[in-house]
RNA sequence: GCGAAAGUGGCGGAAUUGGUAGACGCGCUGGACUUAGGAUCCAGUCCCGAUUUAUCGGGGUAGGGGUUCAAAUCCCCUCUUUCGCACCA
């Protein structure tokens, strides 16, 4: 017989709503823990991975509401995006009218599954009440000068007409039509996110983060110290400043190599006998995709312009070429080359047969230029250095700083791998960024009165191959707020990152019309105590937030410096050891499951297979186990309901019991210590639950009956009555069942999370394991407060142990209170 | 290539501080109940070898070496896997 859940799982989830258990408000005196897990996109079903991200957060919250916080644990979503703009043009359909059908479906499944959200505060991104506040904060940035307008070179289908992010043209065609993708240079809105590179780079004010996240934020900010340097163009007054972070390598410099992208190289052409062969040679380089150009096994192409460059710290006239290899967007997009210290510049060098010479010797001396098959990029010593020779390179830089900027031919500089964030984006399906064209007064910021700048719905998605806002007349042409003359609207609109990196601060005060959140009310929840999601955002989402938060923080909208105070990123759910895709067939619809088990299953099943940060293979026989531990547990309660509800609650703690009786109660409140603290210190839900089955096989395994004394029917009522206590985090519907089968006012959550007594897990006897060189031999049962010497004197009198020592020397004898003894012999 | 993490039975995993390796669950084997079992319950289940079979010995945490009375745990080398970064000057 199966357990009734469905009718459980619905009657509570109805109680829970009409006790408005998970509702908060500021007002509530107790102390508040905000819970947040990453909303969803709302493709209109919740797939394994949200169950699992969701369970994980809805655990760890109620066990937070029966230790006496009010838990902040609000759920909202992902609206916009060009998933929901692909998925209307494939139904034919409008993405307002889909996306929300979606939001519906999944709001459905989220309170099937019964997770305690504070339903009042949810939202989606494309609510015009929500984007309004992206175009606000837009202004505000746009205020402080972080904004900025540039053209960019960018991935560009030529059929579809549009931009595609990397992932969408990654073997350099598009994903959608296969035509090849293009470089295009567009227009694009930019925010200085790496105004905040060095801020951003201070992880010390979190709290508990994976290290892993912090090391690849670290690595994707990409700090380097170094100089640039100014170089002369021969024979002008042109400066071309070169990023280097081997100033000790400056007298091996013996070419130049620009960026096809450098704006140098059109003056640099002119006139130039290699006229049509460079712009030939940067046409075709300029077309290729970047992300297979700039990879580290592509072949090293480059152009001479015909044109030279002085080395300022010796004067010498050094070619000046154009290559593939080198970046726009970093540095000076133009880069000094040492081809005898630096393996890219020796392979371009060996190709085009460029000068190379040497100037950091190894430290043998022996290094040799006809000899050298590869770059020698370590430390060294100085060598064809001028004054610098015969010094090791790594104390010559400092100096080489020092000299250049007394000579002015160099600043001391610090670069960043990190890029400023461009956000726009040429479809339809997101926030309008608030910015109007004049001819007159150029260009002007919507005011703050006029927000929020609508979204047109009568546009058609799909039948355009055009940014679909540029069809919409009505929407891009508009007066200017300036001159009120005619003016045209930016259609353009915002990736949807900038969308999610705010909304945690949203739902703390989600139905503010005057602002995008009180600041005293955010004072009040912010930051998010515990954040969970996927590691997938690390470089990404988390640290576009952090930036949003500083931001805000500097705008005087919240005070604290980081958003989420600890993070957890949960591993993925896979079958077959991969992970769950359509392409793959190896999809489990979570509906599917909990029809079949109910909600409780599920959750234990993923809370049970794997710790928190590891991927959960998914496992039919064990989600059948899980179900099966519940039934168990449904069964106990069901037989012995009248039985416990009669047995006495309190009994003499002092009572001398029998073994078996206090073995019971051991296990009682060594399993509420174990659960607590898995849940508490180490988030290791796996072996809290590990700990509840074992308590309750010790529990189905203890005999009872109307004939037992009073004493061992009120510890078998307590060893009973502590399991709804301890599954309410994992199985609340469940818990809350039996809570109440056993005679008590529901809802377990008003009920307090219970604490175990100490005085109980003493033992009255402790068993020591007794090694001889190493190897387990024997082991012996002593009295708790056996003293060291007795205990030695017990052991080396064990008949086993003395078949072991006779005739040999005891040489040492270690004893590890309450464990082991070690005894060495020869 | 660089960086990080990990590697434990047939499987998911446990061992929190260097102290009884394999908790808990799945699967499997045997048994009970049964018209039936894909339900439930009971027993067994790391490998090898003995045996008086409710016993004993040996081996074992990717492989090799080391530190220690004692290593899955600490150190070194090798291999494998996963993840991140990848011409960043």
């Amino acid at each position: 017989m199966e357990y009734p859940f469905k009718e459980i799982e619905r009657k509570w989830q109805k109680i829970w709503e009409q006790k408005r258990l998970f509702y908060v408000n500021e007002q509530d005196n107790r102390p508040k823990y905000y819970l947040l897990s990453m909303f969803p996109y709302p493709s209109g079903t919740l797939h394994m991975g949200h169950i699992s991200n969701y369970s994980i957060a809805d655990a760890i919250a109620r066990f937070k509401i029966m230790n006496g916080y009010k838990v902040l644990q609000p759920m909202g979503y992902d609206g916009f995006g060009m998933p929901a703009e692909n998925c209307a043009i494939e139904q034919n359909s409008h993405p307002k009218i889909t996306t929300y059908q979606n939001i519906e479906k999944m709001r459905g499944q989220f309170k099937a599954i019964g997770f305690g959200y504070d339903w009042d505060r949810e939202f989606a991104t494309c609510d015009e009440e929500y984007y309004r506040w992206n175009q606000w904060i837009f202004l505000k940035m746009y205020e402080k000068g972080l904004v900025y307008k540039k053209s960019s070179f960018v991935n560009w289908c030529p059929h579809c007409k549009t931009v595609l992010a990397n992932e969408q043209a990654e073997n350099g065609y598009c994903w959608r039509c296969d035509t090849k993708v293009i470089q295009k240079e567009v227009e694009q809105w930019f925010i200085k996110i790496t105004d905040y590179a060095e801020e951003l780079l201070d992880h010390s004010k979190l709290g508990k983060w994976p290290q892993r996240v912090i090391t690849m934020q670290k690595n994707w900010i990409g700090k380097s110290y170094g100089i640039e340097i100014f170089f002369k163009l021969a024979g002008s007054d042109e400066t071309i400043p070169v990023f280097t972070t081997r100033p000790d390598t400056i007298f091996g410099c013996t070419y130049m190599v620009l960026a096809v992208e450098h704006p140098l190289v059109k003056k640099l052409k002119i006139g130039s006998q290699y006229e049509e062969e460079i712009d030939k040679f940067v046409n075709r380089i300029i077309n290729e995709n970047k992300i297979l150009r700039t990879a580290k096994d592509t072949e090293k192409e480059g152009i001479f312009t015909g044109k030279y460059a002085i080395n300022p710290v010796n004067g010498k006239k050094i070619p000046i070429w154009i290559g593939n290899y080198v970046v726009m967007d970093y540095g000076s997009g133009a880069v000094m080359c040492v081809p005898a210290h630096d393996q890219r510049d020796f392979e371009f060098a060996k190709k085009y047969n460029l000068p190379i010479r040497i100037v950091i010797q190894n430290w043998d001396k022996t290094l040799k230029l006809k000899e050298m098959k590869e770059a020698y990029i370590d430390d060294g010593i100085m060598s064809n250095s001028e004054q610098f020779d015969g010094m090791k390179s790594r104390d010559a830089i400092d100096m080489i700083y020092e000299w250049m900027e007394q000579k002015n031919i160099g600043i001391k500089t610090v670069n960043y791998h990190l890029r400023d964030w461009g956000i726009s984006r040429q479809r339809y399906w997101g926030t309008p960024i608030p910015i109007i064209y004049c001819d007159k007064c150029g260009v002007v910021p919507v005011p703050e009165n006029q927000l929020p700048v609508k979204l047109p719905e009568n546009v058609q998605v799909g039948k355009t191959t055009q940014n679909p806002l540029k069809t919409a007349s009505d929407f891009v042409n508009t007066t200017c707020p300036k001159c009120g003359g005619p003016a045209k609207r930016e259609t353009d609109t915002m990736d949807t990152f900038f969308d999610s990196s705010w909304y945690y601060a949203r739902f703390c005060d989600p139905k503010n019309d005057k602002m995008p959140f009180d600041k005293d009310i955010a004072a009040h929840w912010l930051p998010v105590d515990q954040y969970i999601g996927g590691i997938e955002h690390a470089c990404m989402h988390l640290l576009y937030a952090r930036f949003f938060h500083k931001f805000l923080r500097d705008i005087g909208l919240v005070f604290t410096d980081e958003p989420f105070t600890n993070l957890l990123t949960q591993g993925m759910v896979t079958k077959d050891g991969a992970k769950m895709s359509k392409s793959k067939h190896n999809v489990v619809d979570p509906q599917y499951i909990i029809d079949r088990y109910g909600s409780d299953t599920v959750r234990i099943f993923m809370l049970f297979a794997s710790p928190p940060e590891k991927d959960v293979e998914w496992n039919d026989e064990g989600v059948k186990g899980a179900f099966r531990f519940l039934n168990r547990i449904w069964i106990l309660i069901s037989e012995k309901k009248d039985f416990l509800i009669n047995s006495p609650t309190n009994y003499n703690e002092d009572a001398e019991i029998s073994q078996s009786l206090k073995n019971l109660r051991y296990s009682t409140h060594h399993t509420i210590k174990k659960v607590t603290e898995d849940i508490e210190d180490r988030m290791q839900f796996n072996t809290a639950i590990a700990a509840i089955m074992e308590h309750l096989n010790n529990v189905t395994a203890f005999k009872v009956d109307e004939n037992c004394s009073d004493i061992e029917k009120a510890i078998y009522r307590e060893s009973v009555e502590i399991i709804p206590k301890l599954l309410s985090p994992f199985a609340p519907h469940l818990a809350e069942e039996i809570w109440e089968m056993l005679g008590n006012k529901p809802s377990i959550y008003e009920s307090g999370w219970i604490s175990y007594n100490e005085k109980f897990l003493i033992k009255d006897e402790i068993l020591y394991v007794i090694q001889i060189n190493g190897k387990i031999r024997s082991k012996i049962t002593v009295g708790l407060n056996t003293s060291k010497e007795e205990v030695e004197k017990l052991a080396l009198s064990d008949k086993k142990v003395r078949s072991y020592i006779e005739g040999k020397e005891i040489k040492k004898v270690i004893i590890v209170p309450q464990k082991l003894v070690s005894i060495v012999i020869n």
